[in-house]
RNA sequence: GGCGCCGUACCCAAGUGGUUAAGGGAGCAGUCUGCAAAACUGCGAUGCAGCGGUUCGACCCCGCUCGGCGCCUCCA
């Protein structure tokens, strides 16, 4: 039985789908004025799992990731670019698709973009009017969080506590410190809607209570998005929501911890990230390769827990995905001995409870690529001992099927070919507090290689002739070859049967 | 000021009131191999930041201390 921790309860509770075998869920995405950064990249990724999970589980998923395409940051950079609002977010999303295709992200069931949304989003603002728990101030409407009782329920926080600490320059014409704005008056230049209130455009936490409604129905399963938005937006969306339908809105929420740089938490304002396709363009293995290595980093960390990035971290990665390809090899191989067979099958059955039980747990994915390594070794074990060809294709199919809950091991094999050797990212500490709020991370040449790249045919070509040279007994010449194309990055393998496998 | 999180071996990282504290990476030793690689085997925390307390028993519960961080403002 699957359970995992609600943030509204703030414990770990039994999951229960409203609509039996159905799972409506909503997660918040990204405001599209910018590249997407790692962070952005956990928290899509996390939701990705869990969502390939519920529906290896049994669930159809419906599954909803908006798009914020007005807001204060996109009106800036447009007008500091000159072009349109359209412009920069059109190209955002794109960039937004590509950049999460690249790590294996599946795309949402709905894409929602708040500027479609304006009869929905005007809707709502105008029932919350209408049920006295908004009120219009020249043109701007604020939702009135003194006259929702819960306020505050998700983030476990008083008013009055909020207050205390209130940063914010508050508002005199707001009604309570803590009010937000439902709809704004337009500036002049600025995307604007009518509306009952005048032009305007959308808070930013209505958009997401209009689309989810729209699209999920007024309650919901699960609501997701990082932690940052436990306040204020997804209390915000709770006390919209709620205070319109009178109904409960999401039932379990789901929020995933931060990336950070040198145990600092990664964000513009203190520069310190690195966006994804910075990645994938120093990064000095192939796409494919690269994208499954930091998939395979940011899913070694419970989804709930801070994680580091690092240049070591992807090379971890690369290093122990590298003991399943390799074995994955191994089991494309022939052979007639059945010896382990039986064995072999127990250990996958034995795999599979794990891991569900594993993923049933708050998602814990370390665990369950815990057990994938412990598979992954005892079936090495079994293969020493004999494996027969048929029983080679059931587990490399296991792992696939496993594997594809965590969107790792779908590959036939790792390739490093196609791509030019000269990059690898490091992450520099900052010396001093001083110096990592100013810090730019460097995205820079790792372990440089400057060797030319060879074709396969070339290395097919160099491993014949090693293995006549060992034919002949010459392995001096033979050793010459394997030096010769280790500076190359090429590893030779030598099988029992005399002939030869390699790799990058 | 309010709310909250974290501190497990060289590194990453699970975990739990009572088995031998998962798994990975790196390292070392061995088996195998013409050499090598891979694989396999073994080694690696008498201890889970520190100090107290509760308990028959705590790494896990409580308190304090030290260290690191997050939210309360846009933020994945």
């Amino acid at each position: 039985m699957l359970s995992f921790y609600n943030q509204l309860t703030g414990k770990k509770e039994r999951f229960e789908s409203l609509v039996p075998k159905i799972v409506k869920m909503y997660v918040c995405g990204v405001t599209v004025y910018d590249y997407c950064h790692i962070g952005h990249a956990r928290s899509a990724l996390v939701f990705d799992v869990i969502r390939r999970y519920l529906e290896f589980s049994g669930y159809q998923v419906e599954f909803v990731k908006n798009f914020t395409d007005v807001d204060d940051k996109i009106i800036k950079r447009a007008n500091e670019q000159g072009v349109s609002c359209e412009t920069i977010t059109a190209k955002f999303i794109d960039a937004y698709d590509t950049d999460m295709g690249r790590l294996g992200i599946k795309r949402a069931t709905k894409e929602p973009k708040a500027t479609e949304h304006m009869a929905e989003i005007i809707e709502l603002v105008d029932r919350l009017m209408q049920k006295g728990l908004a009120y219009e101030v020249a043109g701007d409407v604020y939702f009135q969080v003194d006259q929702y009782q819960a306020y505050g329920r998700l983030s476990k926080r008083k008013l009055e506590d909020l207050q205390a600490g209130a940063r914010v320059e508050v508002d005199e014409r707001k009604r309570h410190p803590m009010d937000f704005a439902l709809w704004k008056s337009s500036k002049p230049g600025e995307p604007s809607w009518d509306s009952p209130w005048g032009p305007g455009r959308p808070g930013w936490h209505i958009e997401c209570s209009a689309m989810s409604i729209k699209h999920l129905g007024e309650t919901f399963d699960i609501h997701g998005g990082g932690m940052d938005l436990i306040f204020p937006h997804h209390e915000n969306e709770i006390a919209q929501s709620c205070g319109a339908t009178g109904k409960e809105f999401a039932r379990y929420w789901i929020h995933n911890g931060f990336v950070q740089i040198n145990q600092e938490k990664m964000s513009k304002s203190l520069g310190n990230f690195f966006t994804i396709r910075e990645i994938f363009e120093k990064s000095k293995w192939p796409e494919a390769e690269t994208g499954e290595m930091l998939r395979y980093f940011l899913i070694g960390t419970h989804y709930r827990s801070p994680l580091d990035f690092s240049d070591k971290s992807i090379e971890e990665a690369k290093n122990a995905l590298n003991g399943f390809y390799d074995l994955f090899k191994r089991l494309k191989e022939s052979e007639y001995r059945a010896t382990a067979d039986e064995g072999m099958i127990e250990a996958i059955e034995r795999c599979k409870v794990a891991f569900r039980e594993a993923m049933d747990d708050d998602f814990n994915t370390p665990v369950a690529i815990a057990e994938l390594q412990r598979l992954k070794s005892d079936i090495n074990k079994f293969m020493g001992q004999g494996l027969s060809t048929e029983a080679r294709k059931i587990a490399r199919v296991e792992f696939q099927l496993l594997g594809n809950n965590l969107g790792l091991l779908q590959f036939e094999k790792w390739q490093f070919v196609g791509k030019s050797r000269s990059g690898g990212i490091v992450v520099r500490p900052g010396t001093a507090s001083l110096t990592i709020t100013t810090f730019a991370p460097t995205v820079t040449v790792g372990q440089v290689s400057p060797e030319t790249e060879l074709s396969n045919e070339q290395i097919e070509q160099q491993i014949a002739e090693r293995l006549d040279a060992k034919k002949k007994k010459n392995f001096a010449q033979a050793d010459e070859i394997r030096k010769s194309l280790a500076s190359h990055g090429i590893i030779i393998e030598d099988k029992p049967d005399g002939t030869s496998r390699w790799k990058r």
